[in-house]
RNA sequence: CGCGGGGUAGAGCAGCUGGUAGCUCGUCGGGCUCAUAACCCGGAGGUCGUUGGUUCAAAUCCUUCCCCCGCAA
């Protein structure tokens, strides 16, 4: 069974390496071109870029899919399947069509659950306590194909994105493996999704960052995980604005309204949240800083809790 | 040369219109107390990231490089 991979963040680095570990028939890579990030803006390759060429493996890199010359030259490549994961790009209809056995995609979620962009920081942000990895076949609209397998996780109270990110990707490279020697044995399963149920999600960015105090507790620092590594949460603080990486729930109960800051000492800054309840925040970057325990960050900038946020 | 912030005692910061350094916490010793993460007294601890320069004199001005952080992507 040849494949043709088609991935570009760590997402989807995970997925090749396990394919090529796994001796899957490999006859090309495509992935987003190199283009300048990093601070310094250099010209960095994908992560599956990288990994491609280390195995010897054939990369591609064009523009757009969208073009006569890149899709013959795709389908000369006369691939089985293509298997697609976090590629960046939309695949058209004709180069949907190249493929006998389909193209099959691994999807971060428990579909048809959070379709769309950010569904692992999403199951995050709302506090869910399970998400997922999906493999399903590509259809033309965005991640509505027939499911093959699902995989589900318990999400920890206070893990982040970035650590489930971590997660998702292995049990996601894992199920496509699963996945693919169903397909090779013709046994793989076919199911539909229930379209009634779908919800989407869209990308994450910073207007999401600030704070907002009214909800509970629990939601805001959900909401604190959900948004590392990025774009972070953030709240304002003398004027200031400081990103915030880590807080603890608390028994108070305070009759200030939300974002009063009620305590700062060594166990950290107590903000008053939704209904009086408050939370801890006990981890904190400054401007220019690298993140630090709030009582670190105290020390340099006391705050005066009779003062109001 | 993509843009910007920062590198000063173990930690977090101030000082930066030039005259060899200060605050909070921690730490060590002593005191007070039934007791304490409280309070009082005292001490230790810094070649002020690095290179060169300007100057009578630089943490403070100019310069080289290194490192950290944010934006951007």
């Amino acid at each position: 069974m040849k494949i043709v991979f088609m991935g570009t963040p760590d997402f989807a680095e995970a997925s090749l390496k396990k394919l090529i570990e796994e001796k899957f028939d490999i006859v090309g890579v495509y992935t987003q071109p190199d283009k300048p990030r990093g601070r310094g803006m250099t010209l960095t390759p994908s992560p599956v870029k990288a990994l491609a060429a280390e195995a010897g493996l054939p990369v591609f890199q064009p523009e757009t899919l969208r073009d006569e010359a890149v899709c013959r030259q795709l389908a000369e490549l006369k691939a089985d399947l293509f298997v697609v994961v976090a590629y960046g790009k939309l695949l058209p209809d004709e180069i949907l069509a190249l493929p006998p056995l389909g193209a099959v995609n691994v999807h971060a979620s428990l579909l048809p659950k959070y379709r769309g962009a950010a569904p692992i920081q999403w199951a995050v942000l709302n506090g869910d306590e399970k998400t997922g990895v999906s493999t399903m076949y590509l259809a033309h609209d965005m991640d509505t194909g027939d499911v093959i397998y699902t995989e589900e996780t318990e999400i920890g109270e206070k893990e982040t994105s970035g650590e489930l990110f971590d997660r998702l990707k292995v049990l996601g490279a894992e199920l496509l493996v699963k996945s693919l020697r169903a397909i090779e044995r013709g046994e793989a399963p076919r199911v539909p999704q229930n379209g009634s149920e779908a919800s989407y999600v869209s990308m994450l960015d910073k207007s999401l960052s600030p704070i907002d105090w009214s909800k509970s507790p629990r939601q805001i620092r959900k909401w604190i995980y959900g948004l590392q590594p990025w774009p972070v949460a953030t709240m304002e603080l003398q004027g200031e604005t400081v990103r915030v990486f880590d807080a603890e729930l608390t028994e108070h109960l305070s009759k200030h309204k939300p974002g009063t800051i009620v305590g700062a000492g060594k166990e950290g800054i107590e903000v008053v949240c939704g209904e009086g309840a408050t939370l801890l925040i006990t981890e904190l970057q400054a401007p220019g800083k690298k993140r630090m325990a709030a009582a670190d960050y105290l020390r340099g900038h006391p705050i005066n809790p009779e003062e109001q946020a």
